[in-house]
This record gives C-alpha cells, structure tokens and sequence, in this order.
DNA sequence: ATGTGACTTGAAGTCCGTT
DNA sequence: AAACGGACTTCAAGTCACA
C-alpha cells in the first residue's frame, strides 16, 4: 500500500480534529457520507483523498480545506 | 461530479496563481510532472484532483496546500 | 498554447464481513 | 470502537490526436 508523508500528515490532522470533537470514525464517516472503511484508510494515511471528498471532510469538521494540511 | 463548484474555484486559484509566475499551462504542467492535457482539465475544473496531485502544484507554486483553496 | 473527446489502467470509493 | 480483508463498481490518473 502506499504511504506517501502527504497523506500521512494529512490524515493525521484530520484524525486530530474529528477526535477534538468526540466523533467516532463510523460516526464521522458516515456524517461526510464516506465508508467508514475508505474513511479509516485515509486517516491512516493509506488513500489519495480527491478533493471533493476533502470538501466534504472540511465542511463537517467545520474548517476550510487548507487547515486539513499540517504546515 | 464534473464542474463542482469546488473544483472550480480551485482551478480558477491555481491558474490566478501559476499565471502571476508567468508559467504557460505546457511548462508549468511539465514543471509539475503532470501531463498538459490533464493539467488544463484541473484549472477547467473538469478534473477532481487528489491530494498528491495537489500536492505537486502546490510545491511548484511555492505555496501550501490549502492555499489552493479560495475561501 | 490551450480546449476537448476518447481512451486504458490503476486506484478511488462501496459494501459486506471478521479480527 | 477501530483495523483489516475480499469482491466488487466507479472514477482519477495519465496519454494522445486534433481543433
């Protein structure tokens, strides 16, 4: 599988704040309509998440899609 | 799925972007390890582009990541 | 120099399950 | 609750010819 630092710090961040706000990863999934399974291998830096699904992902953290990239 | 609105405004971003460096689409896409062709089709906002993808541009730009993004 | 359509291939993304 | 797998279907990635 792949693991490229991109996604790796990507899904870091985005495990951080879905966990700020008390969501499950089924929960969270399932409130960006996205498979909890694809969802936890974006998490763990395993997927190229396209970016509408990163829309997605921002607009139910409640974040623009920039601060789902770690600086 | 084609022309979202998020993809869009990201294409819209990108070219404002690679055009003050003064890049043509052909070099910059060639800068970027992207073929010309699909390049056009991200800043056409045709293309729902991944994160790695992102990624690309966004170093050749010297710019983060989410500052691809419009607010 | 860019837009576009058509195309193939590999990965994105889904749906079921078990650990 | 989360990781992980199999078996799918859909789409991003990448390329080309031509306008």
């Amino acid at each position: 599988m792949r693991k490229h630092p991109i996604l790796v710090g990507l899904g870091k961040r985005i495990r951080e704040l879905r966990i700020e706000r008390g969501w499950s990863q089924e929960n969270f999934a399932n409130e960006c309509g996205l498979d909890r399974s694809y969802y936890g291998g974006v998490e763990r830096g395993e997927r190229n998440v396209a970016a509408i699904n990163l829309a997605k992902v921002a607009e139910v953290l409640g974040v623009r899609v920039g601060d789902l990239f770690p600086d």
